[in-house]
DNA sequence: TGACCGAACTAATGCGCATTAGCAGGACGA
DNA sequence: TCGTCCTGCTAATGCGCATTAGTTCGGTCA
């Protein structure tokens, strides 16, 4: 002990020596000395209690956020909140407890959650389970999601990447490139990312006045005429590609296929996809300065970050033959 | 409210309905509907400061956690390491708020330490600093170091990678292909794992009583007649087999290259070294296991795991040239 | 009828800190 | 000499829970 009473020590380890608190310097050096020969150091916990707050994002996934394949769909967003909590000095508490049960998905509220011990939290996953999401709201927990998320009895706080004026911008290059007959492969629906890549082709179908034809699966695809395909995910262009080739079909030149954004399914392709870049890092980084932003000032942002494109290899001119057989319909 | 009191609120959460405290069903039911209907649940940190235990494991690295470029090194410890924590209901806090200074590496107890906040802490990295290492043994942080290290004041707890066996097996497999001059490349010191690789090597050309060269870099290597490298790393031994390719020699017919373990430096190759598998994932499993055993009976546990040999494609009996000449020295 | 006991709770305390109100002591002006 | 003000500190309180030591209220038994 410095022999000073532990309110003093409080005020020297928060520089609480302003205005309405006085220490005088003599004192506080005293006891930091002290400090600095002990080791000590506040107990998060208590303090946690006392000041309302602890300098920690939950970061919440539905998935496991180290994923046994190596890197995945999630890494890259994780790669953003981690460097942005770094510099926001912040931990981040990974709620792994949340046990992926038989068959069922992880729940944030299972138990005992933790969550509270965050200030606030990052949400990661397609979807995220609506019950999550109301409960989330009506309990003031702060939080940001990544992505986009309709409203869930309240508007939602997230950032999201902006897919219909790129899906649109894509839809217009191949208009330009001749194109007069697409299709969009993909369930459109479910998750907003997909009803949101929809949107936008149904809007530049209709901005450019071509034809846009809405296919759930890939089935029926090659009779349809469409001379480029809307794949959803990455996953579902690659499977395209497939079927294209086995019927002795050349991308691009008989068919161009565009893939929308990575897949949040595993998949490996060394096919060179024109589409676009999902900003997943920034995306990332942006959760966590909306979340700190929430903390100090409330609100409920919402933001959508531009996609990128990308040029890739496989988007041509439409086909010759397309191109007068387009007209006969 | 229930019209109950506090305690009776937290004797049926806890279940605490034990031999010393009674509460009558209809009370307990009538709290849970409660906390049923309210969604109810404790703060976790108050929780945690009377409990002294808050069910949350620390994850200390000195690399970022989540690397920019993907799945690294130390991935699939995490992996390992996430999934026991899943099993043992904890939740992992990232100390992503010691931030990475100016050329200078991340440091445990850098200004207010959440560490604390944490049951106990899995320490990774290939070098621990020996500071932070003492001062957590002299706080009695309980923790547990993935990777082998050296006292620092007192027994450190760890699970390693069980390198000298390892090696040792792989030297007397190479001296059963009639190799009888052996060249081990690399620092042999430093980082713990270094040094049990070349104790293994030592150990094993003693054993099997051939010659054993210790070289610190690749100089020198090629003139020393050694017809048999281990390299201390796999980015060394990709660098030996790209050097000696210049020279025009083949591997593994002219020399073979055995890499000991995976390469903490990014590396990407499509060699198939010979030599073998650190059981990485199993060790991050393991480090969680033994933190839980020493929040629970404490005591400081030390383990090697096993490593699995790789059979591989760079090591092959040695030259007829070499053999001829082996017996000249 | 009073002593005793067990069942079913609750009051009180402490965890380690942040925070607020307040207190001792000296300087200073009238 | 007394009142006032300022400086530099501390006592006390509360954060929300777990825990321990009661306390109350029927019985039960002698």
């Amino acid at each position: 002990m410095t022999g000073v009473s532990q309110t003093t020590v409080s005020l020297v380890l928060n520089g609480r020596a302003d205005g309405e608190v006085r220490i005088s310097p003599e004192t506080r050096d005293r006891v930091l000395q002290v400090i600095r020969e002990t080791g000590y150091v506040a107990d998060p916990a208590a303090r946690g209690l006392a000041e309302r707050r602890n300098r920690i994002y939950g970061v919440f996934t539905y998935e496991a956020v180290f994923p046994a394949e190596g890197a995945d769909f999630y890494h890259p967003f994780l790669v953003g909140i981690e460097e942005c909590a770094e510099e926001a000095g912040c931990d981040l508490l990974l709620f792994t407890s949340a046990k992926v049960e038989q068959g069922e998905r992880r729940r944030i509220f299972s138990g005992e959650s933790r969550i509270r011990l965050a200030d606030g939290c990052v949400l990661l996953g397609r979807t995220i389970d609506p019950d999550d999401l109301s409960r989330l709201l009506t309990d003031g927990i702060p939080f940001v999601s990544v992505g986009r998320r309709d409203d869930a009895g309240g508007p939602v706080p997230y950032v999201g990447a902006d897919y219909p004026p790129t899906v649109r911008a894509l839809v217009e290059r191949a208009a330009a490139l001749g194109h007069r007959r697409m299709a969009y492969v993909g369930a459109g629906k479910g998750a907003e990312s997909f009803a949101d890549r929809l949107r936008g082709f149904t809007e530049g179908v209709a901005a450019t006045g071509v034809e846009g034809l809405h296919l759930t699966t890939a089935d029926g695809l090659f009779d349809s005429g469409a001379t480029v395909v809307f794949a959803e995910e990455l996953a579902d262009g690659v499977a395209i590609v497939e079927m294209a080739r086995a019927r002795g079909l050349d991308v691009p030149r008989d068919l161009s296929i565009l893939a929308l954004g990575a897949s949040t399914r595993p998949v490996s392709t060394d096919i060179d996809f024109t589409g676009f870049r999902i900003p997943r890092r920034e995306m990332g980084r942006r959760a966590v300065e909306l979340l700190t932003g929430v903390l100090e000032r409330g609100g409920v942002p919402q933001e959508l970050l531009a996609c990128e494109l990308v040029e890739g290899s496989t988007l041509a001119p439409v086909p010759d033959t397309d191109r007068t057989s387009g007209p006969r319909t």
